[in-house]
DNA sequence: GATTTTCCATACTCTGGCGTATGGATATTT
DNA sequence: AAATATCCATACGCCAGAGTATGGAAAATC
């Protein structure tokens, strides 16, 4: 798990130098640079998917898992900067078909929390769909440096203004 | 304005095959590649800085304004192609003052209307980064192609609802 | 009409990453 | 102890893109 500044940072010659080691000991671990990236990729799905089951999994209330989503945000901070540097990178072919199904089973859930809240399957897609995006428009900012330092609390305080935006009482 | 498929694209040698043209001639034209980026960049956010004004000043209604902010972003398709390109090329050095002027211009735009819509200015500001970070996550998922086609029906129905949430009635 | 400037092509070097060939060392098996 | 399997290093070839050197043709200048 090395993809936390950038992807195509996962190269075989600097990762070969960082970890000391030669091209040579990496091509006897694996077929070729693809073969890496995608076993790293799919490490990095399966830990997320059994994160956002036991974290938001277990939560009964539909409004305090939403509210829980939000606030993970702050936390779990590889996670979110993995997920970020692949969303940089969602033009590159293998992690195309990654972020779709991540994307796919986060927004579900929120869907699926929305309408245990009274929404209708219809509104609550486009709520869920709302939802992500701002996730994923945060995790924008961040990289830009432009989103509040997360564990501030200007970022507690725009956390605050999006649930009460966003998550009806 | 050829960035439209990715920055590192806007690479010499492939750019100069597309043109008919070669290195050679390239070179005369600028000192080298950063140049060219330098100057594209340059007449995209002044493109985008105009195009700011005439768009959306014009409009003398706060709420019209904001309305108009959600539905340019079905039309346009250009300026927000290149600028979802250079989202994904956040990393760059040469982008990223570029991003950060641009979306702090926008943000104090939408942060403008929510104040004349009676809103204080910190929750103007935060309603405006919530608004922009929407904006964000919507180029990203349609860089995954997981966003509704624009000029759809289920692109209106989601405005609609992005629209009705986040903007007051 | 001769000369300089403008614009572009050909041909080269250099760098960095990908992948392969081969051999050496240690550990495991028989 | 000999043979085999495992792990790693050195050294190479290949490719693509960046940038340079040089020259040639057309056009503007004198």
């Amino acid at each position: 798990m090395i993809a936390e500044q950038g992807v195509a940072s996962l190269a075989v010659e600097p990762l070969a130098r960082r970890m000391g080691i030669t091209k040579g000991s990496f091509y006897w671990h694996f077929a070729n640079r693809e073969a890496l990236l995608e076993q790293a990729l799919q490490r990095w799905e399966e830990h997320d998917a059994r994160n956002l089951n036991t974290a938001l999994g277990a939560i009964a209330k539909p409004r305090d898992r939403l509210i829980s989503f939000f606030r993970r945000v702050g936390q779990e901070r590889l996670t979110h900067d993995v997920y970020s540097a692949l969303c940089a990178a969602a033009d590159h072919a293998q992690v195309i078909p990654v972020l779709d199904r991540v994307a796919e089973r986060r927004m579900r859930h929120i869907a699926a929390a929305f309408e245990e809240l009274g929404f209708t399957t219809g509104r609550a897609r486009h709520r869920a769909q709302l939802v992500y995006s701002v996730y994923l428009g945060f995790l924008q900012l961040q990289r830009q440096k432009q989103a509040p330092e997360l564990s501030s609390n200007a970022f507690e305080d725009y956390v605050d203004h999006v649930i009460e935006t966003l998550v009806p009482a």
